[in-house]
DNA sequence: TTGTATGCGTTATCAG
DNA sequence: CTGATAACGCATACAA
């Protein structure tokens, strides 16, 4: 593997030289210029990526920390962060965790090594202060409302979100309402409870824990949910839902078992993928993509004029035909 | 930024003892190791990846290259790869491409400068002539049938599959059949028209190339298809389409439309994600997640033992509700 | 069991 | 415009 040394020799000029070409700095002859080039022809010559981010001391890299990758919330918010990367010459790298505090931490350590610029973290489960460390030590970005004053923040307000899903049920007539949610524990989940008993709080009505169902991540749970809904003898008549797949799967198995929607029970997602236009579901709207494009966006902010920025995304409520 | 040679000083060793230590070596004192373990921490010493990749020649990475990764089909093949990596502590660096080929090679040589040290291919549109001096400068893994003496390949045999859901068809007694793919070349693309030419002239049906529809990849241009379909003067009787997600948009736009499955259109789609289970789809199971897993390991065994492998992953009917 | 010296391949500073 | 040389931070062969 031939290096810049020897590409140096056989072009007869200096390794300055050599790395001048190399990174198309100004100011190099022409003449030497095209001898170098055709050295590096002539050796194969690759450059070796190591040695640049070891000797600059950075290396163009982002690290995104995530649960899962299948997940359409998570890898639509990838695709952002991936496109605008790419954009801007960045290179990702993918720390999966499964939401396993140890992985997470883990993968925070690996990130503290150099190996990448800075950090976006989409979900996680340690607790903040365990994190913190890791997240001062590099521009960090993380995709919820945390108010830090060195962190960078793109979030959806999911108190209000739900706050507005719930409101839009109860402004229907609805009184019986459960929901359904990926996680009991976590920030976002926090907030929607609040949202959840603070909005019934307000009409009077209490909350009933039973109708209340978490680890919903995809299609299969909807499914799950909805059988053991049907078995109940106190049904809700309506549903907030956290995801459009449970949303999705909710429906699917209800209509099986022969009830109707939004006749014996009411469905409200989260998110407006492809998948709820279809089923004609009424869902929020949350702009997830957008915000992977403002994640990244905000990393290189941070990174290169240290500026660090808190901003909200915007939800809003598309109506269709299962409220 | 304290270094190793920091450290060695004020724990009063060498520089390699403390490498030792980090490296954990046997063969070190707990004398000197205790004293090197107080040093790093007394110096909030973290360790620089880049300079140990730069040492070792290696990177305890691999790269992926794929077009997107916010679809079912590769994220699944994502999250298997990702689980695979972690258990065997190796790193992931994504190299998203959207179907671009100046981006493809620009990612094939990014990898080339030993940034990783390895590489799975996904999916790719650049011709393989392009691509090979990049796939031998280090080991490969591609997810198609791609049959190189130094590549190792992890497939779907995609004429058979094709086949095999076609034959289903038309043991049916559907005669007049369409078909729906992301896109029109590509070592797949190619194998499922052959699969449908030959399959359909075994019957003495003729193609019709009006019902063959490309760039179809998401519930949203299913929906599309429905309604080029909905417009028609000669409709087909049956539709293979490529992934349940377009299968799911098919389905959902053509009972708005008032129509019939399958009474007035069959749908067969493959994947089998559970979106297809929730809508009873009739589907072609692919082991997609596995595929992940299995490619891994096979960078892994060409990484370690030179060992170059092409493996088959089998598809299966599933028959649901909708042929 | 430990230390010395050298290599890994670049970039960057500074003098010319 | 060019070249010599010192970082960058760690691993490792070899000697002790």
């Amino acid at each position: 593997m031939a290096n810049i040394r020897e590409i140096a020799k056989l072009a007869n000029v200096s390794v300055s030289t050599v790395s001048r070409v190399l990174n198309k700095h100004p100011y190099v002859a022409e003449e030497k210029r095209l001898a170098v080039m055709q050295a590096i022809e002539k050796l194969d010559y690759i450059q070796n990526i190591n040695a640049v981010h070891l000797s600059r001391g950075k290396t163009k890299t982002v690290g995104v920390m995530l649960p899962y990758v299948n997940h359409p919330y998570f890898s639509s918010l990838l695709e952002g962060i991936g496109e605008e990367a790419l954009k801007h010459e960045y290179g990702l790298h993918l720390f999966q965790t499964a939401y396993d505090p140890d992985k997470e931490i883990e993968a925070l350590a690996k990130m503290k090594m150099r190996m990448v610029d800075g950090m976006i973290i989409l979900s996680r489960k340690s607790s903040w202060s365990k994190m913190e460390e890791y997240c001062l030590s590099m521009p960090a970005v993380i995709c919820e409302k945390l108010d830090h004053p060195s962190v960078s923040a793109v979030f959806i307000d999911h108190y209000k979100a739900f706050r507005q899903g719930l409101d839009h049920l109860l402004s229907k007539g609805y009184r019986r309402i459960g929901y359904c949610i990926a996680r009991r524990t976590g920030t976002n989940s926090n907030l929607r409870y609040q949202a959840f008993s603070e909005g019934l709080a307000e009409q009077n009505i209490a909350v009933t824990e039973d109708w209340i169902f978490d680890r919903c991540l995809g299609i299969e749970d909807g499914e799950r949910v909805a059988r053991q809904l049907y078995g109940m003898a106190e049904r809700p008549d309506a549903l907030l839902v956290s995801s459009d797949q449970v949303a999705a799967g909710i429906i699917a198995e209800w209509s099986k078992l022969g009830l109707r929607i939004p006749g014996d029970l009411a469905v409200l997602s989260f998110d407006n993928h492809p998948i709820s236009r279809a089923l004609q579901i009424t869902t929020m709207d949350l702009p997830v993509n957008e915000m992977g494009k403002t994640a990244f966006r905000l990393f290189l902010e941070r990174l290169t004029s240290g500026q660090v920025k808190q901003m909200e995304a915007e939800a809003a409520l598309i109506e269709r035909k299962t409220v």
